[in-house]
DNA sequence: CTAATTGCAAATCGTTTGCCATGTC
DNA sequence: GACATGGCAAACGATTTGCAATTAG
């Protein structure tokens, strides 16, 4: 039964995911944050500031660019969110609370496929380990030619 | 007129290893092309722009970071040079020519250890195969933090 | 009320580029 | 000599920041 942690209180009926989350860490919620945590938690892929921004402003345009930068910003030193480069030149955003994944690039094609495998991150976790570290991110990118 | 071919001999006595690249690829060589080749085969390190600038400079001062900045550019373009992204901002150049590996890159320092994982390439193969793909390059950058 | 947050525009940072001098083939 | 290449400084695109006005707690 997936009742996700829902019996709390009514509060997270108006909540997103991501405000949840900002609340949690005792962020000061200001109407562009939580405008801003909206579009996160109802973003599927993986936006940069620009697309953040547009996104945001179409639901109400009392935002600016700077504020996106300074949120995601934050939401990033407080963990809620991960900053991934996929080349490009911009920054774009994962929410923490998902999994990790990875990326085939389909080399004739310029497809890209995202994908997850568990054994593959602990490969990488104990890699990690051998040399020392503790695993913080993972970068995994396949190149390959379909057959 | 410049006399440093050695007939019948080896040419490469003189010439370093990614300046023989260049001039097989037709590269037309100048002396600042010269000494950043020279700098980047003598680098065992992932060296940014601005790093491979100071190096150069201090063995010749006839080279602006534009140069250096082109030069990067033209020999990745020419599959001479990797580029590559370790967070930071900057660009850091891997000669092509090095064998497979990858990187863990050390988030509190920048440092970057380079490994290779035999046990990991055959996993990403598969994964590659799973996914209906021949595995054409890989690409694994493990960020991390000391422990 | 106080301290944090926002918007705006100016400032930064890494990188690219236009223009003209220079050097290579 | 033709054409590629180098230097310089200005141009750029993404991101940050100073400052005064606004707002959450």
């Amino acid at each position: 039964m997936d009742h996700d942690g829902r019996e709390g209180g009514p509060i997270s009926d108006r909540m997103s995911r991501i405000e949840q989350m900002c609340v949690e860490r005792g962020l000061k919620m200001t109407g562009q944050r939580r405008l801003i945590a909206r579009v996160l938690s109802e973003s599927e892929d993986h936006p940069d500031v620009e697309e953040l921004y547009r996104r945001a402003v179409a639901l109400d345009n009392r935002v600016s660019v700077a504020t996106v930068y300074r949120t995601v910003r934050l939401l990033e030193e407080k963990g809620i969110l991960e900053r991934r480069d996929f080349g490009g030149g911009r920054a774009r955003f994962d929410p923490a609370d998902r999994g990790i994944h990875h990326h085939l690039i389909d080399v004739d094609t310029g497809n890209v496929i995202e994908f997850s495998d568990a054994e593959h991150d602990t490969l990488a976790r104990e890699i990690a380990h051998r040399l020392g570290f503790e695993l913080v991110q993972l970068r995994l990118e396949i190149f390959g030619r379909r057959r």
